[in-house]
DNA sequence: GTCTATAGGGAGATAGAC
DNA sequence: GTCTATCTCCCTATAGAC
C-alpha cells in the first residue's frame, strides 16, 4: 500500500510515522511492520521506481552518439520523470532520511552521470551554474504550488524549453549581450 | 549562540535537537531553555534576519520606476541574500518546521512581492514557469555541493547571469528557435 | 495477516536547587 | 544562568495470541 505517499507528500518523510500510514490505511501499525520490516522499506518502495528510473534515462542518453541529442534525451527523462511524480519529488530531494537512502543506492551514480550531461565534458564555471540551476530548478518548479494550475503537458514543455535555453550549446552569455548566437566552444 | 546555525545545515532543523545544539555549545538542554523559551525561538533567531532582508530586497526594488531596473534590483538583492547565507538557504526552504515559521512570518508577502517581479504583471505560463525554476533553482544552486569550488564573487557573477538569461523581457522561447531578439511584449 | 501489549529510547519542555 | 532531575509524549520496533 504505497498510499502513504499522501502523507509523506503532506508532511514529509520524517514526518510521517508508522502510526499515521496505519491509520490512513485502517490497520494497526504491527500489521504495517509486516509487509514492511523497517520505515525505510516503505520509503525505498515509494521512491525506488523513480530511482530506478533515473538510470534508465541514463542509460537511454548514452545511447545517443551526439552531444546535442546525448543533451536533449537525458532532459527529456528527467522533465518526464518529474512531471510523472509531481508530489514525490519534493520528498525524494529534500528530506534527510531519503537523502541518505538516495546516496547508497545504486541510481547515485546515475544522478552523478545525468549531472555530467548538464554540464558537458571539462565544464566551466558557468557551465556548472547553469547545470546547477537547471537540476535545482526542475525540481522545484515541478513543486511550485504557483504551478499547479498547469496541466502537465503545458508544465512538461515550458520547464524542456526553458531548461533547454539554459543548456544548449552557449551564446557568449554575458548578460548585456543580449542574444547573440555562438557556435559551440570546443569542448562537447 | 546561533553557532547552533552549524548543526541545522548539518542535521536539518527537525533533525537537530536541543540536546545537540546543547552539548555543541557544552551546556545543558536546560540553559538553552533559559534563552529560548521553545525550539522555535531558536529557529526564529537563526532565520529571522535573513527573512527580514527579503522584505528590504522587495521595497528597495519597488522604488525602482523602470520595470527592467525593478527587476534587477529585486534579483540582485536575491542572489546577494543567497550568496551570503550559503549554508542557511537549504534549512530555510525545506525543512517542514521552517516552511511553517515562514508561513506565518510578515516576510510572507515579500516573497509574494518578489515572486510578482519575476514573472511580470498577468504572467503567461511560460513566464511563471521561468519564475520558478529561477526561484528554485537559485536556492538549489546556492547549496549544490558540485558548486563549492567556486568563489562567492564567482557564483554571485554566474547566478545573476544564468537567472538573468531566463528574466529577462523575453525572446520568441521557442526551443529550436536559437535566440532571435524581441521587444518586450507589452505586458509587465 | 492482523491484533493487543509493551519494550526501549529520544524528543521538547518544566521544576527547583545553587 | 546553569545545573540535576523529571514529566509527558511519541517514535520505531518486537513478542506473542488469534
Amino acid at each position: 500500500m504505497e498510499a502513504a505517499l499522501d502523507l509523506f507528500a503532506a508532511h514529509g518523510v520524517t514526518g510521517t510515522s508508522l502510526q499515521m500510514i496505519a491509520d490512513h490505511m485502517g490497520v494497526t501499525k504491527a500489521a504495517v511492520y509486516h509487509q514492511f520490516h523497517t520505515k525505510e522499506d516503505i520509503v525505498l518502495a515509494v521512491i525506488g521506481p523513480a530511482l530506478e528510473t533515473l538510470t534508465k534515462v541514463a542509460d537511454a542518453a548514452d545511447r545517443q552518439r551526439a552531444h546535442r541529442r546525448r543533451l536533449e534525451s537525458a532532459l527529456n527523462g528527467i522533465v518526464d520523470l518529474i512531471i510523472k511524480n509531481r508530489r514525490l519529488t519534493a520528498i525524494v530531494q529534500f528530506d534527510p532520511m531519503v537523502a541518505e537512502l538516495v546516496r547508497a543506492h545504486p541510481s547515485r551514480t546515475s544522478i552523478e552521470r545525468i549531472r555530467g550531461m548538464f554540464t558537458g565534458a571539462d565544464p566551466d564555471a558557468s557551465a556548472l551554474v547553469s547545470a546547477a540551476m537547471v537540476s535545482g530548478g526542475l525540481v522545484m518548479a515541478g513543486i511550485d504550488p504557483a504551478l499547479d494550475g498547469l496541466s502537465d503537458e503545458e508544465l512538461r514543455r515550458h520547464l524542456f524549453d526553458t531548461a533547454w535555453r539554459l543548456l544548449k550549446p552557449r551564446t557568449a552569455s554575458l548578460s548585456a549581450s543580449g542574444g547573440r548566437v555562438a557556435q559551440p566552444t570546443g569542448r562537447v
